[in-house]
RNA sequence: GUCCCAGUAGCUCAGCUGGAUAGAGCAACAGCCUUCUAAGCUGUGGGUCGCAGGUUCGAAUCCUGCCUGGGACGCCA
């Protein structure tokens, strides 16, 4: 538990009983109480519109409540220094100096786990996310959806969630049979033939890999062999390969995977019959022009799906569907998909199969990432995956560093489209905001060095209340709101909440360097004040880089 | 035509459950290193929050309509 959050719970319960004292509204009719940080500092420390909330119920003006309010209000019961009341009818609150005394304290014993709540109270969460289908390489918006995902489930684990990240392999539909195509053209072309890439098929530079890989491995073998045999298996060595590369280029972007969920082992356990069986047992099937429909307009989808082709294929949506039902069937409180924008109008047939099925869609979730623009010299640079001319995960990161892009695609709101300046990212200048951040985490450690070397005491006692400069103050206001940050930004998807905050506090921590110094051999007291204080930040920040997946170098 | 996202400073973007004088970075301008890292700090200028209505004590935020840009509307995945 966090000191900020119990002071405001204090203050909210201190509040509630002046309204009720004051008889202004019945105990049932009490609405929520509201605290803010108002952002002057002359509106104090805490500010409630309580009274503007009450005004029509009470029928009263909001400043008469605001003062009823604060007549009836026992100021010694939340570290209360000082009431006032502003403007429409705010309330603003000064509390008692010392009333964040204990924050660098608590910060210094939670060490890596300052920040982390129980928000999510244990409630499972699975994510699915990235599933690129194994065809080519990562690409630029890969990589938005990689870092997204990431730290939201980050951010999910720290605030008392149980995650679990899982990739969804397409390893079952037509695109693999492409790739196989590809695969063999590259083959052939290794051994000297000039076969064609199929229509649809795969131009990217990793098949060509595969093919010549192929080649070196196993020679003309392949040339004269029964075609269907041939293609079975540069089918599944394509895949592998595919997979490998995945695999290598997400942990080298330092994403990880709980489960690889094979769509081939939904044909193989037949989940797929299952889930239709259920979807035709509950009549929300039929049969239409040689296909099987599912009647998704009974949930509000725009018009009914197919399930079956009439050529006797499932159609994406079917394995999609038993995918979905073995989520809900492995007892997940929470499901969440990170999908592109362009998968957005997938979502009301989704959540109608869902319903089709019988399961409760309130707890399937989908956020949306929208596109990544490829930026260059100002201009947008045309990217295409089946041409081959995208812009790779593996060299965005040789470009600009696995810090720096994963900040960056985390910086914005997902529901934004992005433009990537490749030039920028790579530029390792002051317009990349996260060397800012490092940049003040390695600064605190080079003070706590030079602390050690000059002999000054570093894990001594301290005593927080000797640090009121305002930029100590400021600090320790942010130190104590990092819990709430991660809490609210995992509630609300929002990772870009993160690195906002961790700017703040970088910002407030170099503002502060420059201010005041920390090593003053001629006050000891408030040298070892400043010292944990600056403990207390280095800790902070390193927690929410962690979060971030940025490392939090010691030295720059 | 229907649906989704966006429109906020010259540029890139934040803006919480509706709150007080709408913020940050970059760019521009003016300062700060014999002192713990100047990849930093301090200050200045810069805004019809796309437009028009509505809801209310109060709207960048919620509702409706419109405009502009992007995306989606398949028995592809």
């Amino acid at each position: 538990m966090n000191i900020l959050a119990q002071t405001e719970e204090t203050l909210k319960q201190a509040i509630a009983q002046a309204v009720l004292n004051a008889g202004l509204v019945a105990e049932a009719d009490m609405p929520s109480i509201v605290l803010e940080t108002p952002k002057e500092k002359a509106h104090g420390d805490f500010a409630t519109n309580i009274a503007m909330q009450l005004a029509r119920v009470a029928k009263k003006a909001p400043r008469q409540i605001a003062e009823d309010i604060v007549s009836h209000l026992d100021k010694s019961r939340a570290s209360i220094q000082q009431v006032d009341i502003a403007g429409p009818g705010f309330i603003n609150f000064f509390m008692k100096q010392d009333y964040l005394g204990d924050i660098v304290a608590t910060v210094l014993e939670a060490g890596e786990d300052y920040g982390r709540t129980n928000t999510g109270e244990g409630q499972r969460v699975q994510v699915e996310f990235v599933s690129v289908n194994p065809t080519g390489d990562l690409h630029v918006a890969h990589a938005r959806h990689a870092a997204f995902g990431d730290v939201l489930c980050n951010l999910f684990d720290a605030s008392g969630h149980k995650v679990d990240r899982e990739y969804y392999i397409n390893d079952a539909g037509n695109q693999i049979d492409n790739l196989a195509r590809s695969v063999e053209a590259r083959y052939f072309q290794a051994h000297g033939v000039d076969m064609e890439i199929p229509e649809d098929g795969y131009r990217g530079d990793d098949i060509i890999d595969i093919g010549n890989t192929l080649y070196q491995e196993h020679g003309d073998k392949w040339i004269e062999a029964d075609p269907a045999e041939r293609l079975a298996f540069f089918k599944s060595y394509g895949l592998k390969f595919e997979l490998n590369k995945l695999r290598e280029d997400l942990a080298e972007f330092r994403v990880h995977f709980d489960r690889w969920f094979s769509e081939q082992s939904l044909y193989d356990d037949g989940k797929i019959e299952a889930a239709l069986d259920v979807l035709k047992e509950r009549e929300y099937t039929y049969e239409k022009d040689g296909a099987v429909w599912l009647k998704s307009t009974e949930f509000g989808d725009d018009k009914d799906r197919v399930l079956i082709k009439q050529d006797g294929n499932y159609t994406y949506l079917t394995p999609d569907i038993a995918y979905h039902q073995y989520k809900y069937d492995r007892g997940y409180d929470k499901i969440i998909n990170v999908w592109g924008g362009d998968h957005h109008g997938y979502i009301p047939r989704m959540r109608a199969a869902i319903q089709a099925l019988g399961y409760p869609v309130e707890k399937f979730d989908v956020k949306i990432i929208q596109m990544v623009n490829l930026v260059e010299k100002g201009e947008r640079v045309k990217m295409s995956k089946r041409a081959g001319t995208a812009v790779s995960l593996r060299e965005l990161i040789g470009a600009a560093g696995v810090d720096a892009v994963r900040y960056y695609f985390v910086m914005r709101s997902n529901e934004s489209q992005l433009d990537f300046d490749v030039e920028l990212a790579r530029s390792e200048s002051n317009e990349n905001p996260v060397y800012y951040v490092q940049y003040a985490h390695a600064r605190i450690s080079t003070m706590l060095k030079q602390a050690k070397n000059k002999g000054f005491e570093v894990d001594g006692a301290f005593d927080a209340s000797l640090l009121t400069a305002d930029k100590e103050l400021d600090l320790l206001t942010k130190l104590g709101a990092f819990p709430q940050v991660i809490a609210e930004a995992a509630e609300k998807a929002a990772p870009q909440r993160l690195t906002q905050y961790v700017f703040d506090l970088a910002s407030a921590l170099h503002s502060f360097y420059n201010a005041e110094k920390v090593l003053d051999g001629d006050n000891l007291e408030l040298t070892s004040a400043r010292i944990a204080l600056m403990k207390a930040v280095k800790i902070t920040i390193a927690n929410a880089l962690k979060l971030l997946g940025v490392r939090a170098p010691e030295q720059m």
